[in-house]
DNA sequence: GGAATTCTCTGACTAAAGTCAGATAATGTT
DNA sequence: AACATTATCTGACTTTAGTCAGAGAATTCC
């Protein structure tokens, strides 16, 4: 553990230090880093100035007088918006492009020369772990959380899920047949209901719901295609068991459609056993158990 | 190749926001950055302002000025050095002792909330993910360049390589037996000697003397323990081969001892091919040769 | 239609980070 | 001993980055 943390450290310094290399030739194109950073960000995902501050968490006025500087340099134009009025909406004008431009170049440059001095098999590598490091970095920022089945992340979880099984059922996908859609059973007291979210955004969900005085339900566990190999399913599972341990129960359960093989193997993997058919959902082909 | 270069742009990208994360930690403390960086090189590798000013890269006058600060809030005591009486030793007081366990607690922190929200298998994966940039960063790191032999870096290499093949031979290693040293034939235009640095300090050396019009030898080919497994090995051995190939030589061939199993394995992997004695080196059991 | 809210802008600040030109004292060089 | 060099310090300065308190216009809410 301890070597874990002292990797992780070592790691940071020494990639810092390359990061830094990366801020100083936005530097040297004789902009200061803020114009830089803000110039970069309008060319590659443009926006208002509201949506700019937000993304770069930026004071408005620190962030209009940015804009000011841009504008009188050539870079971009701000125009208030058609929609509405008071926000303003930004454009790169040429000289803006071709500066954006540049700075990919540099951006470009500085990643080749990392990869310049070594040899095939090791950029391959590197680029390997690099995109590992990315994915596990992405896993560890996900926040699980507990809420309302009600609430707008929660439903559009759902409805993704709804129209994810549609999609791979043959027969299609009518939730009202696997049961009546009732978000109550997943409210405290006895059911819950949580969400994954990635910056921001619900990429997964599930619910869990009382049976029995002794029994929970998983049910509508769903991770969002973007989000998957990120351990995210697993990481779901393991909430809501805990969440059922707390509720005092003394196993859940859960059913699977055949369609499914990716979820099946999760539930093997984590300890799930096979048991006969514990509801007449026309949908399920498997049914699981899991003692606490 | 430009997929390469996009990811090693997104990890720069993503890693560097959480580098920020970091530095915020610093400042949460109540002292800004810079005077913090400095407290934290200070405990760490010491020495006098000089070396500080150096590895920092700090202005002088800037320095004078951190240091009168963290002077003046009693974590460090600067007194004239002994031997030069012009430079300025630093020392951590007990009060700056501590605030640097205090930050390394912080980094500790930080590197455990990035690994805490994920499971073991995911832990162990991005660690070693970690320690694989780390590595590659450092092979990127290294440069290699032509030399005298006589410059004190190329003869502490070839010093360090006579020792360690004393220490690996059954029968020590004596250098005059196996040919008298000369240094002169490492000297252009003829021979070249190159040597590999890491963050300024000699790591390994090879040297390449002619044999005759078309052939080349490629002698004291060495990597520092410390720096092994990151294919500089391989690395000197190319550039080496470069170098002959531009002084018009057609083969390069070496020889090498039965002990040193892993350069055998280098040399053939390079595409070296085992050939008959072409001198009497009593301690080479093996001799390669390459066409260029 | 009036009040509350939202978005942006301006003026007036501050702290941090760094630069530059000497001044001073110690050390090297010849 | 004279002169050059080196290491540090001080004062005076600039740039960057950011904060905060309103003001004004547009929009939303009731």
């Amino acid at each position: 553990m301890l070597n874990q943390i002292d990797q992780v450290r070592r790691f940071n310094r020494i990639v810092s230090q390359r990061a830094g290399t990366l801020d100083q030739s936005y530097l040297g194109q004789g902009r200061p880093l803020g114009e830089a950073r803000l110039l970069f960000e309008v060319g590659h995902d443009g926006g208002n100035a509201r949506e700019l501050r937000d993304r770069l968490g930026l004071d408005s006025g620190y962030l209009s007088r940015l804009l000011r500087a841009l504008e009188s340099q050539g870079m971009i134009v701000v125009t208030p918006s058609q929609a509405d009025r008071r926000v303003r909406d930004i454009r790169l004008t040429q000289a803006g492009t071709a500066q954006v431009e540049t700075y990919d170049r540099l951006s470009d440059d500085l990643a080749s020369s990392i990869l310049a001095p070594l040899d095939e098999r090791q950029k391959a590598k590197l680029v390997e772990a690099m995109a590992q490091v990315e994915r596990l970095y992405r896993a560890a920022a996900v926040t699980v959380s507990a809420e309302s089945p009600a609430t707008a992340d929660a439903r559009a979880c759902v409805d993704l899920y709804i129209r994810e099984l549609n999609q791979r059922f043959d027969t299609g996908y009518d939730p009202d047949t696997a049961g009546p859609l009732d978000d109550s059973e997943f409210l405290p007291p006895d059911g819950v209901f949580v969400v994954a979210r990635l910056d921001g955004k619900a990429i997964g969900c599930g619910g869990l719901k009382r049976l029995d005085f002794q029994t929970g339900e998983i049910k509508r566990l769903w991770v969002s295609p973007e989000a998957r190999g990120l351990g995210l399913g697993r990481r779901l599972l393991n909430e809501l068991e805990a969440l059922a341990r707390q509720r005092g129960m003394a196993k859940v359960c859960l059913d699977t459609s055949g369609t499914l093989t990716e979820a099946q193997a999760l539930y093997h993997a984590q300890g799930y056993v096979e048991v006969a058919p514990y509801n007449d959902n026309p949908y399920a082909q498997h049914w699981f158990e899991k003692r606490l």
